[in-house]
Order: structure tokens, then sequence, then C-alpha cells
DNA sequence: TCGGAAAGCGCC
DNA sequence: AAAGGGCGCTTTCCGA
């Protein structure tokens, strides 16, 4: 099987940095396609790379002067090479500067250190250096000085060697096509991730607050919030107990005991089987609770700032590559407070949602044709009802989970065998990646990412994962985890390459290079939750949008898996409140 | 008094 | 409604 279509494209400029395919003013054999940064103190070098490595010139700059530099060396859109995109990339936004793409060396390299398919490398080989360090944080003025000097960087910092190891690594890999996409996905994800920082999503404090008031009641200044405590004051009438404690687990399950429930977990599904008229008002009031503390007051004060709420994204923070995030709880903003995301006057949010996204993606990857069948429907779940697979819409929605996940009871547990016959090899490819997970063996996704080494494996680089350590114990459970890496793994790839192909068309239906306006003035992305983009664009632009996002999506698919007949259905709905898109 | 672990729940 | 892989965040608990 061929990496797909990447190594097929012809462009002036490589299409997997996802910038512009014909860059204005072709470059020269002698152009510098490539610019390696790296900071001193307060100077700035800057060294130009032909394609093959070759340098081609050097700079020394002052660091007050590169922004402007840059945006003058932007114009031939080289690919900017630097360690972290989030120690480089917002002050140069915070300047005016956008540019088209980049590598991040350290995202990078974390990736090939472990893939599979890079393993004979001398960058995998290499005993562990600085670019194994976790990230820089980024320059602030209260801290950077005393950590500079408590911290001199590594000795191997120099960016422009650990480009040339790199390099070499992909191309001498089993796979260069699709490690040089899934690098390129990567570093174009750190770009919109300082974009979407910079940018903010729109949030409206007064309307959030509303929310707050109407469910909660008026924020007090001491002690719970009014309708928390009625709701309260009926969870303890009904167990006739006036000390009943619900926030913590053990005096609440201590609590219901003592009024002569059996409880034995304060978790609210287990809550819910009970039968006793204390227990409905005890789960509204979790929820009241969870709310008020997780997304309440506090929170408004300190995330949302001048009508914006900045969360801090962690491109590639996930072993499997999706994205985390690190303050703010940007991927967990729960459905309660999307009304409070509001778009600004003239303009509008475009939505959209990659439809089954795993389900398709382990079609594309196992090669299942029967089961890519079923995703030719924009509704692959209905799809597989269609084909005669199962009979109902829920039977296909938990069969698949169940296949990707690993289930064993329950519906999807049952649907399990009619799956198995209706889809055999993508079953197959699944079993095959739990059963490797079991053997203690390394999984790799379809670009290359490669999961944690598994047991008996005396490897330390996640040894401070507690959970990961603990999953590694068990057989079973470390093969669950690496037959769901493999699927959750290859969806992040595609909606990289998504939000990636995504990034450059916005540009484009922004105006392109011609129009000098920065970031926010376009359409821009301001959220990504795994397989879901928001895009916050002026009114009139919003059927451009909604075409780039479709077409992006399409790209995505060929980019990945070629040719292969599996579609990548997306929703897309133009609405200027969040909690209308679903 | 502080910090890590565990519980619980939000998102996909 | 079901099953359960990946996370982050808040609160509580408990021991150093």
């Amino acid at each position: 099987m061929s990496g797909g279509l990447t190594e097929n494209i012809t462009c002036p400029v490589s299409p997997l940095t996802f910038g512009p395919c014909a860059p204005v003013g072709r470059p020269r054999q002698t152009d510098p396609v490539h610019i390696a940064l790296s900071r001193a103190a307060s100077v700035v070098t800057a060294v130009e790379l032909e394609e093959s490595g070759h340098e081609l010139a050097r700079h020394e700059l002052d660091a007050r002067a590169l922004a402007p530099w840059i945006r003058e060396r932007e114009a031939d859109h080289p690919r900017w090479v630097w360690n972290d995109t989030a120690h480089w990339y917002p002050s140069l936004l915070a300047a005016g500067v956008r540019i088209s793409r980049c590598v991040d060396l350290r995202l990078c390299h974390r990736i090939l250190r472990r893939a599979a398919s890079a393993a004979a490398s001398e960058l995998a080989s290499a005993p562990r250096g600085g670019w194994d360090s976790p990230a820089r944080p980024p320059e602030s003025p209260t801290t950077s000085a005393m950590l500079f000097e408590l911290e001199p960087p590594p000795v191997d910092d120099d960016p422009v060697a650990e480009w040339r190891r790199q390099r070499e690594a992909v191309e001498g890999s089993a796979r260069p096509g699709r490690l040089a996409l899934l690098l390129a996905g990567e570093s174009v994800g750190a770009l919109v991730a300082a974009e979407m920082r910079f940018a903010g999503l729109p949030w409206s404090h007064e309307r959030h607050d509303e929310l707050l008031t109407e469910l909660l009641g008026p924020r007090p200044t001491v002690g719970r919030p009014a309708k928390m405590e009625a709701v309260l004051a009926r969870v303890r009438a009904a167990l006739d107990d006036q000390e009943f404690s619900p926030d913590s687990p053990v005096e609440l399950v201590k609590g219901l005991q003592r009024a002569g429930v059996r409880a034995t977990s304060a978790r609210s599904g287990d809550l819910k089987q009970l039968t006793h008229p204390a227990i409905a008002p005890l789960l509204e009031y979790k929820k009241l609770s969870r709310l008020h503390s997780a997304n309440g007051w506090n929170w408004l004060d300190e995330w949302v700032r001048d009508g914006r709420f900045r969360p801090s994204y962690v491109p590639g923070g996930v072993v499997t590559g999706r994205w985390a995030s690190d303050g703010g709880g940007a991927l967990q903003l729960p459905r309660q407070v999307r009304g409070a995301v509001i778009a600004d006057p003239g303009w509008t949010f475009v939505v959209a949602d990659a439809a089954q996204l795993e389900p398709r993606v382990l079609a594309a990857i196992s090669g299942d044709t029967a089961m890519a069948r079923a995703g030719q429907s924009q509704d692959m779940y209905q799809g597989m009802v269609d084909s005669g697979a199962v009979e109902t819409r829920p039977q296909a929605k938990y069969g698949m989970l169940g296949a990707i996940y690993g289930g064993t009871t329950g519906e999807s547990g049952r649907m399990k065998p009619r799956i198995e016959r209706a889809f055999p090899r993508a079953m197959e490819y699944v079993e095959a990646a739990a059963r490797a997970g079991e053997r203690g063996e390394v999984v790799s996704t379809w670009l290359g990412r490669s999961s944690p080494p598994g047991r008996g494996d005396s490897y330390d680089e996640t040894a401070s994962d507690a959970q990961l350590m603990k999953l590694r114990n068990d057989a079973r459970g470390w093969g669950r985890f690496t037959r769901n890496f493999v699927v959750q793994g290859t969806a992040a790839e595609w909606a990289l390459c998504w939000m990636g192909s995504l990034r450059r068309r916005l540009w484009e239906v922004g105006g392109g290079d011609g129009a000098a306006t920065e970031l926010t003035a376009r359409p821009h992305l301001v959220f990504f939750l795994h397989d879901e983009l928001i895009v916050h664009s002026p009114i009139r632009l919003a059927v451009d949008v909604s075409t780039a996002l479709r077409d992006s999506a399409a790209e995505a698919g060929r980019l990945l898996f070629g040719a292969a007949p599996v579609e990548f259905a997306i929703t897309v709905a133009v609405v200027d409140r969040y909690d209308l898109a679903k």
C-alpha cells in the first residue's frame, strides 16, 4: 500500500507544509525554503537553508527587530524552523505577523523519537537530550530572567543540526511520505493553537452571568448560591437529615446509608439506580454544583477577558496525538454554557463537525470496503442499517464504539458477532492492534505515530504518568488502549490535516496575501475540539467558509488515504451562538 | 500546611 | 439508556 497521494502531488513548494501551493514568485533554485531561528540572550540567529539542507546565509538580528524582519521574509513563504511554536509565535502574532508554515522541532522530535518506522535513525538511537525535554515555557517578564539564569539552554539546542537529524530520520524511514505529512500536520497544528489563543473564542460575560443566575441564583458573596441551597433543602427534607453533606463523596454515601438508602458510591450513574425521594434532587444538586465549581463565576473571572475566552491548547498533549489543554478546560466546555459563545456584531460562527469520524477512519485504515460503503452515507450509522448489517441506528453506533473501544458488555458486546460478520476486515484490524498491545508490542497510527512502549519494556519516558503505568500492568487493559490508539490517533491525524488545509483556505477567503490585514480581521479559527471546528467569520463570507470547510475535509481524506473510497462527511452550521449548532 | 492521590464528571 | 478509550479540572482526603 502506498502512503496515499502525498508522494504524487507536484508543487513548487512541498504541499506537506499546509502552506500556499503556488507562491508568488516561484522559488529559484537557490531561494531559501527554510529559515531556522535560535536565540541567545537578545540576539536571534537566522540561518537560511535550501531544500537540500545546504546553508545559504546566516544573519544575526536584535530580538526587537525580529518581527518586522520575519514579516518581510514571509513574502516568500519560507518554512520557519524553531524549537517551540509556543515560544516564538505569540509575540509575532502580537506584532501583527502571521506566518504560513513552520517546523516545530520539539513536537516533531517527540514523534520521531518513538516512531517505529524511523527506529533505525540516528535520532531514535541517540541518548536523551535537550530536544526530549518539555518545551521551555513562553517568556513572561516576571519569570524569564530568573529561569534562564538557573537553567541555561542545553548544548544540543542548535535547530539546524536537529532539523537535519529529523530530515534524515524521515527520509530513511519505512514511510517517508506519511511521516512527513504527520510532522507537517503537527507543526501547522501548533500554529493554529497559538493563533486560536491569540484570537480567543468570543464569549459574552453578560450572557454567561445570566445563565448562571437563571440556574443557580444570583452570585453569592459567601456560601452556596440560593437555588443550590434550595435544592439541597429538598434533599435534606427527603432524608429527614438537616446535617446531610453532599459535597464530599464519603459523607454523601454515609449520609444516604444513615437514612437507609443502599448507596455504595457517590457517582451519579450509581445513584440513578436507587429509588428514594432524595435521589432526584440530589442528582440535580450535583449537576448545579458541578456547573458552579467548574464553569461558574470564578471560572468566568479567571478566563474571560475583554469578551474572549483564551485557553491554552497543548498540541500533541495526549499520547494518541490529540490535543490537550492547559488551564481553562477548553476541551471540556459543558453544553450548559455554550450559549455564552456569541459572535461579534456583523460576524457569525461557522461550526463544523466531522460525522462519525472514528468509524470512517477505521474503514480507511483497515481497507474494509463494506464499511467504507456504509460511509458513503452522510450518516454512517444509518448507512450500516441500510446495508443490512444491523437493524437500528443505536445498534450500529454502540456496535462500532464497542469495536473501537473494546467493549464486551451491554449492547456493544451483543452487537460484536454481527459487526464481525458484516465488517470482518475492520474487526480484524482492531483485534490485531489489541493482541499486539497484550503482547507488549508497539502499535502505530496510519501516519506513523507510535504508542508508548508496552509491558515488560524497561523504558522510563512515561514513568511519571501514573495512569499509563497502571494500565501497562494490565494486559487486557493495555490491549484496549492499543486498539483505541490506532483509531483515535489516526482520527487526530485526519483532524490536523483538516485544520491545516482549512487554515490555508481561510487565509485565501480573507483576501490572501494581497489583503494587508491582521488575522482577526479575516475569517479565523477560534475553537477546535477533536473532530469539531469553529470559524469566526464576517457574515458575508460564511458561505465561502462553509465551502472551505468541506473542501478541506475532502483534502484531508485524500492526503491521508489517497484514492481509498472513504468519505469524510462533515456537518456545517452557520449560527451566531455556539449552542445553536447542534 | 502542603502536595499528591482518588473520586467524580465534563468533553470527544 | 446501553460501553468505555483518551483527557482536564475541582474538591476532598490523607499522610508527610
